[in-house]
DNA sequence: TGAAAAAGTAATGTCAGACATTTAAAGTTT
DNA sequence: AAACTTTAAATGTCTGACATTACTTTTTCA
């Protein structure tokens, strides 16, 4: 850990880089303790404080955790895929509402990445996958449910679909995709026509997944996108063409 | 923006939390400059110590940029597809050098994700795509190439191959997995027959990209994890079998 | 008159030192 | 031996000061 700091940016900006490329490099490991304050002040020659917002930079970025008390300090932390999936969804989410990503590249993106998992879903879920999207898709039939609630339904159903892939990687990657894409299918109101295709082709892939077919289950995720796509140039053109609200 | 922490946590992560918040819920929108340090630490109660580590942890995830001087302040980012891809890229990789992914299972979600661009790309794949995987290609025959240059040009074909779908959710979300799955692949030693056979299907899945034929392309990739994969395989084998080095 | 120079000002960046709080370990008492 | 007390070391927080930056305003003077 050496203490060749690069200049023009904020101290704390540069210690934080400096202690993060030691994490990332595998000179620190996982649950390593880092110096106290005080030693890492005095190693850097800077303030406590300096330091102490370095240190929350990196706790920020789940890289360390801190702990008070005679044995406390700051450790290397063991970044989980819970906190990983976290994260990604904040930043996806963001990233795309920010940025004027367009409904249809989301969409496509989804459903790409969803089509990828199909064929190893349909190999692999186990009974606890096939009831989670029975479940779900009893939830979205019933009348009088909100379109948030449609719409969170949609999305544990195909999680559920991703998760039966047992892969974590996958299942990591794919949470900030489909989750992301939730306050963009928020913005669209669901008829109880529209939603009753989207409820025919969940079935269609969850029998498809039950039976193994992953070319089925794929061709259901295709024929699901083109209805989610129809239905939001619909929602769109017919909000463009009535009032001119934003 | 109101005041109503949740207590049981560090105070500035409180106040992170509040505002990340507003920022995510669209309270706060992009460029919009939040109160100064003085005002925050006035309407939150707490000391401007405490304000600024809120504020380098919201800085640590863009959420937020500072500037100094008169008109300076706190401003709410936007995030970029570029700053989103590179934490992307660091978390991934830390993920699955901390939490003992194996080998098969990170490549098999790359490769399945891969696959999800390939008939995107063969679709829509403009000349410039097509000239980088050749490129690297040749890049990727030079002889004397470090193991390590051979990853890293293998990185940036694959990284043509998923820009080709031109969707930039799409690069976004397979930068990390394509990328996180470098220090892996570095830990393999490419014999000179085993990249033969890389490249070979290298070639063919750019032709096959350049035919427009999606189909081909999604077969070359899945004959390139077997090929990969095998290869691993030998690899920790050979490893384990000879000398018990880590 | 007008452009350059100087001063003013408001913000972040950094520092120093103090005290509060938490936690585990060491020590003491019963 | 168990329960209590003390100690020590660490993070968490506060206060106040000064440094630095960059925009705005004023002044100077050609």
């Amino acid at each position: 850990m050496k203490s060749n700091l690069v200049p023009s940016a904020d101290l704390s900006a540069q210690i934080a880089a400096n202690i993060r490329d030691a994490i990332v490099s595998g000179a620190l490991i996982v649950d390593e303790r880092l110096p106290s304050e005080a030693e890492l002040s005095l190693k850097f020659d800077v303030s406590r404080a300096t330091v102490r917002e370095a240190l929350k930079r990196l706790a920020a970025q789940s890289l360390i955790r801190t702990q008070r008390g005679a044995t406390g300090g700051a450790f290397v932390n063991r970044i989980s895929f819970e906190a990983a999936q976290a994260q990604q969804i904040t930043t996806s989410t963001l990233l795309l509402s920010m940025n004027d990503v367009s409904f249809e590249t989301a969409c496509e993106a989804r459903y790409a990445l969803e089509r990828a998992c199909a064929p190893l879903s349909a190999d692999r879920r186990k009974t606890g996958h096939i009831n989670i999207m029975r479940d779900e898709i009893n939830v979205q039939r019933e009348v009088g449910l909100s379109d948030e609630a449609f719409c969170a339904s949609d999305v544990a159903f195909h999680r559920a679909l991703v998760d039966g892939a047992g892969n974590p990687v996958l299942s990591y990657q794919l949470a900030g995709a489909v989750e992301a894409m939730q306050p963009l299918m928020n913005m669209i109101t669901f008829t109880a026509r529209s939603r009753d295709a989207i409820i025919a082709l969940h079935i269609t892939i969850a029998d498809a997944i039950e039976a193994q077919d992953g070319a089925a289950a794929s061709a259901g995720l295709t024929a699901l996108e083109a209805e989610t796509q129809a239905l939001a140039r619909r929602v769109f053109a017919q909000r463009s063409g009535n009032s001119a609200q934003v």
